[in-house]
DNA sequence: TAGATTGTTAATCGATTAACAATC
DNA sequence: TAGATTGTTAATCGATTAACAATC
């Protein structure tokens, strides 16, 4: 147990360095310090270099960072230096959006199988897969050995389609449902929830009505445009 | 400035523990300790109180929450007590799932209208709405009204779409598209990245491969399904 | 009243920021 | 060498947890 745990924060961190790297690296660009991380990202140049003291030293003093360099060491941390296979349940909207989705290529991601209960969609196109019956989870991934699902199904059902991702071998999941997954302790949860993001958006666009020092800056804005 | 500032966190879980207790109130319960709190929401009831203390004086000792009262109270904090129009940029998958989105209307979240900049898009219906063309959106918001607006267009995109949205009157964006919004003080933008998400579940999973003092656990849940 | 549960205060924990010696 | 920038340590900040007096 000589490791320190690495903070959640840090890892989110880490995926958006990416990004502004990659970005980087299509325009040409060969060096980067933390300073112009910190332009480009909004994070500060102390946080990066924090960050990535992690996982170990990767910058050279008074030069800053090799961009193809520091690219292929995230990507390696992050796992994503080689193809990561996802099984996607449910082929709804938003089951849809997720196997049209053009990012996910950059990243080695891909979704290798789609899979949903309902008997009049099995056996269809879904983007370039075909939709295939959720009891037959398991066996399928018998062969593709995925261990990342997204559960894209109704609330009610999500709960029955997390034991199945487990017990079809998926450690991490992501999930769109709007409730709380039970799994066991080795099976790792993140949460996307649209409303609750627009739940908070709500609020401080509601604060920013009603706060009185905030309307000098509104001002400012307004006639900024 | 009396007001202490809410966190973000705390911001967050009042729209978890509005779900649970809409659930609750479905369920006809009418009251809820912090300690049951706990148990639906995996959120400690230390952390529920704690979060309400920001707001107001909401339980009875000895007693619990009234589950419709505690609904009002914490749909009043977060404005979602009455409809919330929300201007959506962008009509493609990402775009389709969330107009076709079931989980909006409970918490009077709507999207009001939907933009794109594509002249073969405009004016076809989308959902129940027509797809209207993304240079009329400051004049269609003058009547709308909608301070909270979603942009889930292309990266390349989404900054033009962003100056647009502020343009219209907009102060809470929801962005969808994987860069960094430059935006002005007064307006509040939250990500949503799946690639991210993705790329910290893939951490994890490797790990789980590699660290040593998991494997008893990983056999325990194994043997558990 | 006795038991249960709140709201709040103080203690703990963890993450962010700032500063600086080491180094290219 | 001098200037720039790293990696890391220590200080600060903020959020979570635990404990308990107040109260139904």
């Amino acid at each position: 147990m000589t490791e320190t745990r690495v903070p959640i924060p840090t890892l989110e961190r880490l995926a958006i360095y990416l990004r502004v790297l990659l970005d980087a690296h299509e325009a040409g660009i060969q060096t980067l310090s933390s300073q112009e991380m910190e332009q480009h990202s909004g994070i500060s140049a102390a946080q990066f270099r924090k960050d990535l003291s992690y996982f170990g030293e990767f910058g050279k003093p008074g030069v800053g960072y090799s961009v193809p360099g520091l690219i292929q060491c995230i990507e390696q941390i992050l796992r994503l230096d080689e193809e990561q296979p996802i099984l996607l349940v449910g082929a709804g909207n938003i089951g849809s959006a997720l196997v049209g989705y053009p990012n996910f290529r950059a990243h080695r991601l891909r979704i290798a199988a789609v899979f949903d209960n309902n008997f009049v969609k099995i056996g269809r196109p879904f983007g370039d897969l075909i939709i295939e019956d959720i009891a037959r989870i398991k066996e399928v991934n018998a062969k593709i050995g995925a261990r990342l699902g997204i559960i894209a199904v109704p609330a009610h059902a999500a709960q029955e389609v997390a034991n199945l991702l487990v017990e079809a071998g998926v450690t991490g999941i992501l999930n769109f449902a709007p409730t709380i997954l039970r799994t066991p302790p080795h099976v790792h949860v993140r949460n996307v929830s649209i409303v609750q993001e627009l739940a908070v958006l709500s609020y401080h666009v509601a604060e920013e009505t009603v706060c009185e020092d905030c309307r000098g800056r509104r001002q400012v804005a307004r006639s900024a445009k």
